[in-house]
Formats: structure tokens, sequence, C-alpha cells
DNA sequence: GCTTAGAGTTCACTAGTTGGACATAGACGG
DNA sequence: CCGTCTATGTCCAACTAGTGAACTCTAAGC
């Protein structure tokens, strides 16, 4: 970065306001930036031909019925991101542009016993064949974003010890991804991403703290505040898998007992349908026979349900957030979880903290987490990267 | 505010900047300055001209042995601020500058009963007797932060229900003082404001997150999330009083059951000593029992402390804060309650999440919320408003 | 066809930062 | 005791970048 505080930096930021109201808004016309903007029309119109020049904005000589006005738009390639997202059983990749739109996307099969390597092997070929489907200059892509089902250490960048997959653990998938992509990658964990997904383009849009949970093999959550996902300190906010509902409860995987997570992941509630529902039964499995009417599955998901609801409300203490969203398979089951949810966050939450949450079932399903990675690539180039291209190639054009 | 992007915002920014690199570092000379904003020397010596005309900062003709520098300071009368901590059994009002330094500060004994007007009048008073000694001038008085024992409505800015000061439900507080004094008050909880305090004066230097537990007639805690006290959405952020630990437990004042403060606070515990050490005993009488070794208070205290940690284990999973600082008369007991506190903790949070918590006693004792308050009001005039007597001033010089 | 009003551009002006030249004053060495 | 050295702070000319006002352009409305 130039020195801070120079009439450079000052006009930096102005390119990066308009960019960014331009992309709130989709497309405006020079007259409307400079309004929402506070910039006077001269300085937005040097502002424009600069970015035009440098191919991050489209001019198109509008056929509004007006009188002469020229919309200005970001131009579809000014730059490309990419998602990435392991899960436990799929490998998903989606592309995307810098206005917010998802140019294409796609999932395949993961192999649970799948090396790291393999894995990775698996994520190039396909980021490569969206590359190619699409069509955009790779030249253009400016980061990915890369989720994990597990804990990322933010120091060294490698994968902690609860990763989901065996074979990933001490791996730096970031590293690993970026020498094989040649372009930065930022990781982070499957809840954060699903938050961020959610937030962006699911149930959390217009809401600026927001509590993304997620049910699958394990329990855990994603928290966004203010905006942006808040890791804490040590990068572990958010394992709301393991705050205690029952000191004398279950033994649960990270050596305490009655986990939250004892009582609703996947893990551990599966196995109590085995003896009546059959071994090979998936959490998917069970909420469609809930739906179906199974009553056992019925109570199974109730009982799930009334224990997030007992964390949430914990969080919902805490933290106060006004929309929890919840994620993962068990969303699919509606209604048949999320009333025992909000019912025991009216139950165990202060009233005034309760009164204005909302719990809503995410909108993206499996979708939340690749979103959520386009997203963390699109917020870590922080509107910047952007101007890259634009810098680079108005300087060039001035010698 | 002026148009945002122009010049004279970067000219704003930059004397915000040198303001805050003056103020964390206390003093220092100009080149210094230039160093640590990155601002070049010839910018930096006009901004101090203009700073000194304007009398926010003061020139002394240093006596370091060097060869020539001059030591560039906060004027000491630049900007006043003033703290004003309503107690359950005090009211306390400190006097403070922008170099965050504190000129004065004064408590005196609050009768519970008393009606909240009888209570402004007394603020008012303290208020004016603590300007009077330390002869600041009232036309410098930039803000006040004021703290009540009680959650406030962050909208309509009243007292919530559950204020421990019976007669002072509905009012509100910072409007009734801003009337009285005729200065922006800014009003928020004792948990809050004890947080602010420790986090700027006391044990929470240095550090950017951190949650303070304040143990009294109710349990409460202020969090700090990336140097800012965090509200949520709704303003009740930080309620760990009520979290269930024990969903059979105790019925709470809230109207749940099993909640922390029906393990912790003060209502609940001192009943269990009262058949055998008196009804009149008061938490601080309990603490310095236990440190005289009296076994049945002791036991007390470390019960509370475990079932604390219970909640701060909980807290620390779902935030993952750096520091946890307990506040309130249960701090003075010490390593009697802080061993059982991070016994807990290290039972019922996850591994990696408690490794890196430290858990400290407030140093500020009782101070925490005056200061506290003196840090919000601080804050929030966000080192602009301690500049537009430097805008005003240095405007007519020119003419 | 004329007027009108909003859109965008150009131009001279101004605010504000910068680099470099310069004066200053103590420290150090001889 | 004096010259040299070095870091400090100030001044000035150059330069960057935003602004208001004047200007041009286009299509709509009468």
């Amino acid at each position: 970065m130039e020195t801070p505080g120079s009439q450079s930096s000052l006009h930096r930021a102005n390119l990066e306001r308009v960019v960014r109201a331009v992309r709130l808004a989709g497309s405006l016309t020079q007259a409307e930036i400079a309004r929402t903007t506070g910039l006077s029309a001269a300085t937005v119109s040097n502002i424009v031909r600069e970015l035009k020049d440098g191919g991050t904005v489209e001019v198109t000589p509008t056929s509004a019925g007006g009188r002469r006005a020229r919309a200005v738009s970001l131009s579809g390639d000014a730059g490309i991101v990419i998602g990435v997202d392991f899960g436990h059983t799929h490998l998903r990749v989606a592309v995307g542009n810098l206005a917010h739109q998802v140019l294409a996307e796609e999932s395949e099969p993961l192999d649970v016993d799948a090396s790291s390597t393999q894995g990775f092997d698996r994520a190039e070929q396909l980021v490569n064949r969206l590359i190619e489907a699409t069509g955009v200059d790779r030249t253009k892509i400016a980061g990915v974003g890369l989720g994990v089902p597990g804990p990322i250490d933010l120091e060294s960048g490698s994968l902690g010890s609860s990763a989901i997959l065996p074979g990933w653990i001490g791996t730096k998938p970031a590293e690993e991804l970026q020498g094989r992509l040649g372009v930065p990658v930022h990781v982070d964990n499957d809840a954060n991403l699903g938050a961020l997904g959610e937030l962006v383009w699911g149930s959390g849009r217009g809401v600026r703290d927001l509590a993304y949970i997620k049910v699958a093999s394990g329990v855990g959550a994603g928290l966004v505040i203010s905006g942006k996902i808040y890791r804490g300190p040590g990068g572990t906010a958010g394992e709301i898998g393991h705050i205690t509902l029952d000191e004398s409860g279950p033994v649960c995987r990270c050596g305490n007992r009655g986990c939250l997570e004892t009582f609703a992941a996947a893990r551990y509630v599966l196995p109590l349908l085995q003896s009546s529902h059959g071994t090979d039964l998936t959490m998917e499995g069970v909420v469609r026979l809930a739906r179906d009417g199974d009553p056992g599955c019925r109570r199974v998901i109730a009982d799930v349900g009334r224990h997030i609801g007992s964390g949430v409300a914990n969080l919902c203490n805490l933290l106060n957030p006004s929309r929890v969203v919840l994620g993962g398979d068990l969303a699919e089951a509606g209604e048949l979880v999320l009333g025992p949810i909000r019912e025991s966050v009216g139950r165990y939450a202060i009233p005034s903290a309760a009164r204005q949450l909302s719990v809503l079932p995410g909108a993206l399903g499996g979708r939340a987490e690749v979103l959520g990675a386009l997203a963390l690539a699109l917020s870590e180039m922080g509107d910047s990267t952007l101007l890259d291209s634009t810098l680079h190639a108005a300087t060039p054009a001035f010698t």
C-alpha cells in the first residue's frame, strides 16, 4: 500500500467508493453515482473514464428514455472469483464475477477416504473445467475462496485435528491450492463460509449480525458480526457444538460430557435409529422419512431441534444476533425442526433477546458453503484488487 | 460532515491521524509523528501548527538531550470528559481529559431507595463539585459517559424493567442528565462500561477482544470485540447471567430455570449462608470471611466460581475471547474464585479455545465502571470532536 | 422548429501533500 | 575551542486531485 494520507490514497478511496456504489446498485448513470457517492460530477467523470480504460467497468449508451445518460456497470469479466468447497462427501466449485453473479457451479461426489492430494487433484480439474466452460480469462481470476470441513489454524494455515476427512490433518490447503492455481487462496471452515453465503445470497440478506448453525456430522456455527465473519482472536469462535447442555450427559469426542453435539450431530443421533430403521441411514434419509410421516424420525428430529434451541438460546443471550439461519441437511426438515428450536429458544433465552430473533432455514441448501467461499474471495480482495487492473492499465496509457 | 472524498476530508483524516498517534504515545516529536503516521515531515509541520493554534495540542521545547526536538503532546484542557456511574449503593463521578488522564474521581453512597430525580440531583451536584475542584473550563467539556445498573433500550434510551434501582424504570437517564449538564451524554449499562474501563485502564490493556464478567446482585457480561463494545442488534448482548446451566435448576427472576445467575448472583447465593452467618451478610462480607479462612464462605465462593466457569466455558466456545476479566465484589476473592473458574473452563471449554484464554481479576475494582464511562465518552466523540475547536479556531485566524 | 432540462465534459481554480533545500542546534572528535 | 556531523523542523516550488461554473449534447414536449 502506498503512503496513507496522501492524495493518491484519497483517489484510490474514491475509486473504491464509485466501484462499491456501482456494485451495490448493479448499474448507475454518472449523475446517479455523483449523487450517491457525494462526489462532484466532474470527479465522477474522470473516475469513470479511468475505470473504463482499465476495463473494470463498462459504459453502455443506455437505451433508457432519458436525455442522454450512459449506464455504468461492472464489466462482467473485470474480475473473476472462484469458490471451492470440500465437504464430507462432495466437492463443489463455483465461478463468479465481481458483480456478485454466479457464472457456473458444479459439484461432484468426493470419496471420504480420498487422500488430500487426490482431493486437490480433483479440485484443480473441476476448477479448470469450469473456467473453460465459462470461457473466462484466466488472468482475470482475482482470488479463490476455499472451504474445508474442519478448524483452520489461522497462523499456520494448517488443518486442525478434528477434520472430518482423514489424511488431511496438518495439510495446508490454502498453500496447496495456491500452488496449483497460481492465485491467492483464502481458506476458512464450512460453518463460517455457510454464514457468509447465506448472508450475501441467502436468508441473511439485509442483516448485519447473523449466526449460521450447521448441523451435519458435527455441529458448528459461523458468526457474522457487523457484516464480517467473526473468528475470535484464536480463530475458534463459533464452536457451538461443544457448549455444555448437560454436565452428566453422554461423552463427546471432544472429551467433555453433554455437549450439544452429543444431542444433535449425525454421528450421535443416527445410531438411535439404527435398531429400528437399519444401519445405513443418513441424516438426509431421516429428514426424508420424517417428512413422509415416520413417527420415530419425527421424534428424533424434534428432540434434536429442542437441543439446538437450547444452544441457540445461550448464543442468543450472549450475542443477541438478529437472525439465526439453520444450515446443513437438517434444515431440509423445515418446521419439523424449526418449531422445536423456536420453542426452546423461547423457553431458555431471555425474553427481550428472544423476541426479536428470527430463526430461518438456510435458503441455499448445500450451496451455502461454495457461495460463501465466493463471498470470502470477494471480501478478501476488499474491492481493491479489482482496481489493480485499472491502476496498472492506466499508468502505461499516460506514457 | 463535509462532502466525503474531498481533499478537506483528507486533511481532516490526517489531523485525526496525528491526534491519535500523539494520544497513543502520550508525547511525540514531529519527526516521530511523521514516521508513525507515514505522513511527510512538511505535512506534519503544518498540521502541528494548526493543532497548536487551535489549542488541541501543546508543544514543549523538549529538554531531551537531542539536537532540537519539540515534544508534541495533547494539551491537558483540550477537552474534558466526565464519567458518571450509578451503582446499586453508590454514585461515582470521574473527570478526565483527552490524554486519557483521570483528573479527579469521587464516590459517595447512594440510597438504593432514592428516586431518580434525587439521584440525578446528587449526580449533578457531584459533577459540579469536581469541575470546580479541578478548575477545568466548563466549555471544554466534550461529553459525558453514564453508567446505569440495568439494560438500556438503545432506541428509546429508557431504562429497562430489570433495573436494580426501583423507581428508575422507564426513565431516560441520558436525556435527563443531558438536560441538566448541557453536554452530550452517552449511556450504557454497568457491565459494558466495566469492560471498557478494564480494556483501557485495567487488566484488558493491549487486548482487542475481551469479556468482562460482573458478578454482583446479578451476573452480566460486557463484550469487547475488536476494541469496541458489542451490544448486538437489539442491544442485549452479554446476558451471560441467564444462560441455562441446569434445565431443572432453581427458578430465576427471568422466569427460566437454572440460569447461571441462580448459582452465582448475590441475591441467590447470600441466602445460603444466612442460617449460619446471619442475615445482613453482603457479598463483600462473604469475600472477606473467605479470605480470613471461613470454610463455609470458601466453599460457597468456590461453588460460585465453578458455575461461572461453566458459563465462561460456553462463552469461550462461542466467542473465543483472548481474555476474561472478572469484576464486581467477587473479584476481590482472587484465586479463591479464579481457581475454580479456570478449572471449570478447562473442563467444559474445547481445549484449543481454553488454552489461550487468560482469566484475570479486574484491576480497577469498583472504579471500572466510572472509568469505563470516561472511556465511553472519549470513544463516542471519536477523536473528531476535539478537532472542532481546532477547525473553528483556525478559520478566523486566516481572515 | 424552438425551448427545456438533465447528462456529461472541459477548464480554470483551489486545497493539500510532497520532496528537496535550508537553517538550527546539540554531540562528538580532534 | 572549533569544525563536522546528524537529526529536527521549516519553507518553497511542484504536483496531484477534487470542485464549481460554463459549456455542449441529446431527446422530450409544446
